[in-house]
RNA sequence: GCCCAGGUAGCUCAGUUGGUAGAGCAGCGGACUGAAAAUCCGCGUGUCGGUGGUUCGAUUCCGCCCCUGGGCA
């Protein structure tokens, strides 16, 4: 057994311990922390994404947080980007990479890789978005009429998935039902000394955890922080845009709800969240995972 | 104290001309390949306030009691 793993990975529902887990296996391994989470990576969502501060940043290094500006729509595959050069240069430089975060996702295409897509042509991007903003009930057949097989595969109600799958193949003339039969991409973790642990304390307390961090969230600035974001005048559908917290705020902060009902709303979208999270690290990740409750 | 309205799922409520009940929200379960804090699918989880009575059968009708809100004193 080797003394130092090559890289560990700390997923897990949101408030469930992760950052602090992380900066304890930091300190004991020599380790610096790398963002897992599709929301931490914007800037402008510091208090809501609740990302690491001051006082976690001064116990080690972090890496990919807050680095991406709010007006991008970061992705999967520029996350699986930064991490194919930032994991060597982190080894390079004597220290281990501790991968911590929510996104599920994330941690799948890291360790199984991506199917190399070439990438969608923006224009037929937007073009899409914004058909599906008009007509969405018409996209499944749409794709129908282009990729039979791929439009089985998918709900007419799945507008997401419906607009990929049309993008796609309206850029590459290949349907994306063949694109993802094909995973030619190496993964970028493809190595057996890995320490992978899942983070998953009691739901019930988890949801105390959610509640008590949601009201510090707003003492600390949520509020503030979603006025600053909202006066960029970004997209609605923008992926930073939908963290939670920004639509309940927003509407506190246009008068439309009490501060009170904004923040109900908040932690209820906060605990749904979670038992997504949950019910994929369930379900979706592969062997290996060492689960582990609350440590304190 | 009297009068009225109401007590049904965790919450807000609907309903049963008497045959043990259903919506929304919450919650729970599930799917997941470049927007994943996204997107989508499934599932009622119940001493019908309590207690007597009438009835083959009461959550439903009747009596009494308790609780909540409003009004009159």
């Amino acid at each position: 057994m080797p003394d130092r793993p090559f890289a560990i990975l700390i997923a897990g529902p949101t408030a469930s311990g992760k950052s602090s887990l992380a900066l304890e296996l930091a300190e004991k391994h020599g380790g610096v922390v790398v963002n897992a989470d599709a929301s931490q990576v914007y800037s402008g969502l510091k208090v809501l994404t609740a990302r690491p501060g001051k006082n976690e940043v001064d116990r080690a290094p972090h890496y990919l947080y807050g680095h991406v500006n709010p007006a991008h729509a970061y992705s999967v595959a520029e996350w699986l980007q930064e991490m194919r050069s930032l994991i060597p240069e982190i080894h390079d430089a004597g220290n281990v990479p501790i991968l911590t975060g929510g996104t599920g996702l994330y941690f799948k295409a890291l360790l199984e890789g991506l199917s190399d897509i070439p990438e969608a042509d923006p224009a037929i991007r937007t073009y899409w978005r914004d058909f599906a903003a008009q007509t969405p009930q018409k996209l499944h057949g749409e794709l129908e009429r282009r990729d039979l097989e791929g439009a089985k595969k998918l709900r007419p109600s799945d507008v997401q998935r419906l607009v990929r799958a049309l993008e796609v193949f309206d850029s590459t003339g290949v349907p994306l039902s063949q694109w993802q039969e094909r995973r030619s991409e190496e993964p970028v973790l493809a190595h057996d000394n890995l320490l992978k642990i899942i983070v998953e304390p009691p739901r019930a307390v988890l949801h105390e955890r959610i509640e008590r961090r949601f009201d510090e969230m707003i003492n600390r600035g949520a509020i503030e922080e979603v006025d600053a974001l909202l006066k960029l005048g970004l997209a609605d559908n923008l992926p930073s845009m939908k963290a939670i917290g920004v639509r309940e705020l927003r509407a506190y902060l246009r008068g439309e709800l009490a501060l009170e009902a904004a923040t109900e709303r908040a932690k209820t979208a906060t605990r749904q969240y979670a038992k997504r999270q949950s019910t994929w690290f369930r379900n979706q990740t592969g062997e290996g995972w060492e689960r582990r409750d609350l440590q304190t």
